[in-house]
DNA sequence: GGTTGAGATAGTGTCGACACCGTTGCGTCG
DNA sequence: CGACGCAACGGTGTCGACACTATCTCAACC
């Protein structure tokens, strides 16, 4: 997962391009992609004065790329207080699960009600695309044509509330979703369910699109949730949490 | 509506308190309350220096409550152009319902799982209070109990991502909603729909609960888009439209 | 008369300074 | 030895100034 890659999907997800000025959507892309990939911890500060060292600049613009942020829900704020990177409970990202799912069966539905048959093929290539990558075992390859293909799916639907949420639910899985395709065989499953999805689009049967990436949704929560006790009895032992921004 | 209500309202939809200083939250409750009760076209500037001198502060603050409003979709911002009141299409409000229409299902199938009885209950008093404003005509007060309606539903069903949602969704809709209830007969409509889905939960039926709410936020949006038409056919004789702010 | 361009105007984005407040570390007291 | 309080530090929120640019005005030109 190239910083590149997570900048260009963060710079559409946060329809960033023409929305903020140059220096504060360089920022937003930097602390979202840290955040996305890792390299922030959760709960870690992120004061202003730091980052706005560490870009040469004023305090201004970080403060807006932060609020940027912070209403995707990577960052939180709070008055007075040191701006934080979220830290999500298990519980919230059951309840993110839960919209997504009711969500992504929305736009299934919708999907094959609007989506035309050139629509469809290009999907089908997106997905043979992802077939070949899933059995190469490319990971990051795979996880990023997994993001791309649903953003391609919302634009389709052309409901842009819709996209927006969706975008936002997205962003704030992210780093969790990377982590449930590196559990063995998960990455065969995922590529199955998006044809099986995708054949359900072609035949035009809107409710089985809607039942299946529902499913879909729930193996990807388990996924992740699994991988996230691994994690968490791992880093048990160990129990570091770093408190500075990373300078 | 008083400008009170209206504030009130804002504050915990937006989630104002603790999260802003107290000077942003004054800017963002005036220019947003501003916008819900129509006193702000949609489409009209808001430039910074003038509502900086209202609020006599320099243009920081006010820039930070701009951007609140712009993550909730009332005002649109875009690099170096000046802030508008957000204006949005037909269309948009067709997807906005749509989506809309997708969550208040999902809440009220949740709903039927988790509230506990005295929480019903506490629900069934609040429909009996709409009642008896509807029967009286008091429009204003039916609109602020239905809006805190259903933000206490969201509270009981305690997934507080689709409580964020949903209130964001419920503020682009505010000026509209209420636009839609002074339409003749709709108020009396509008609480019968109530009361039909507070009894499917009662009865702990999901998929009727799903079903009615879903039909009520259709004939909501029928309401609001009617009302529109004959607003926008009334005003298309005089399109005057203001494009400086307020002072 | 309508279009185009130059200059004036007005508003945005960023900066460095400063006042205020949360935090942290240390000394004091129970 | 631990709770409490205090003072120094560090970070946030706000300000006024300034550079830059979108927008408006108006005059010259076709």
């Amino acid at each position: 997962m190239t910083d590149q890659d997570t900048r260009l999907v963060l710079e559409r997800l946060l329809r960033l391009r023409d929305r903020r000025e140059p220096l504060v959507v360089q920022i937003a892309e930097w602390v979202g992609a840290g955040i996305v990939e890792g390299r922030l911890e959760p709960g870690q500060d992120l004061n202003s004065v730091d980052l706005s060292r560490r870009f040469e600049t004023s305090r201004t613009p970080v403060r807006e790329a932060l609020m940027l942020l912070e209403q995707e829900g990577l960052v939180e704020m709070k008055a007075r207080r040191r701006p934080r990177v979220a830290a999500p409970t298990p519980q919230d990202i059951r309840d993110i699960y839960q919209v997504r799912k009711n969500l992504l069966s929305m736009l299934a539905g919708l999907l094959v009600e609007r989506a035309d048959d050139e629509e469809l093929a290009e999907l089908r290539t997106r997905v043979e695309r992802m077939r070949k990558l899933a059995d190469g075992g490319d990971v990051d390859g795979y996880f990023w044509n997994h993001v791309l293909l649903q953003e391609r799916m919302t634009e389709i639907v052309g409901n842009p509330t819709l996209k927006q949420i969706l975008d936002s639910l997205a962003l704030r899985t992210l780093m969790l979703r990377h982590l449930g395709l590196t559990r063995a065989g998960r990455l065969a499953h995922s590529v199955d369910d998006q044809e099986r999805l995708l054949q359900a689009c072609e035949e035009r049967d809107g409710e089985l699109a809607s039942a299946l990436i529902a499913g879909a949704t729930v193996r990807a929560q388990r996924a992740v949730e699994e991988q996230l006790e691994q994690d968490g009895a791992a880093r048990g032992r160990k129990p570091a949490r770093g408190r500075r921004a990373a300078s």
